[in-house]
DNA sequence: GTTTAATATATAAGAATCCTATATGTAAGG
DNA sequence: CCTTACATATAGGATTCTTATATATTAAAC
């Protein structure tokens, strides 16, 4: 059964997804995800700030404060090996409620 | 872009899709839900009803009390026009949803 | 015949997630 | 100097789903 978590999950997803590829900092992330959906898909940072949180101490990710070329600090968020393993039954559990769905309106067409 | 309402909204396009396959009281609107998904969706009557009437203030559906052959009251659901209507831009939406957030993880595996 | 399971609806209390609004501060461009 | 882009942070609120509880009828099991 698909957990009860996952339906309002699109933005775990779409952060470790995006955090996948490299380390980001929050704006940046925020705008990747903007970028790489054609903007079907965004979020505040004023979602997105108190979820890296979360993720923080649930160990998906980490952050360390760095300091940009232009001398501006930011806090760089990157992927840990536990952050890596819950991204593919997070996958795979959103796959699952696709295809329900799909089932759902399909059987109600016929 | 996707409308911040749909990420959550699952239950919404689950009964809309099954009640177009005709009218239905609530138990039985939960039970054809986990049966046409094979159990990988479900929702609680607790969850099912104030949602019912949500979507009947919004003329979505309509409800009417009934009598079955058992004796037992029950209320009886049908889509409206309204509702119908409704039906397919939510998939639309959904559609979107999907393929933003397989966009998303395609990328980062690249 | 009494208990149990299935049918059927309803509400209250709470958790989780996301949004709007707001605050703060730096850097670059005009 | 004023605006735009960069960058993080918190408060308050809305929505949605869950757990727990209450009520009442019918059918089957024992």
């Amino acid at each position: 059964m698909i957990g009860s978590g996952i339906k309002r999950g699109t933005a775990e997803l779409a952060v470790l997804s995006v955090l996948h590829d490299g380390p980001l900092h929050g704006y940046e992330l925020a705008r990747r995800i903007e970028q790489q959906t054609n903007g079907a898909l965004r979020f505040t940072l004023a979602a997105l700030y108190p979820m890296l949180y979360r993720m923080e101490q649930q160990r998906w990710i980490r952050g360390t404060w760095e300091t940009s070329a232009n001398g501006r600090r930011r806090r760089c968020y990157r992927l840990t090996p536990a952050g890596k393993k819950k991204l593919t039954p997070l996958q795979r559990e959103w796959a699952e409620l696709f295809h329900a769905l799909q089932r759902l309106t399909k059987v109600s067409h016929a």
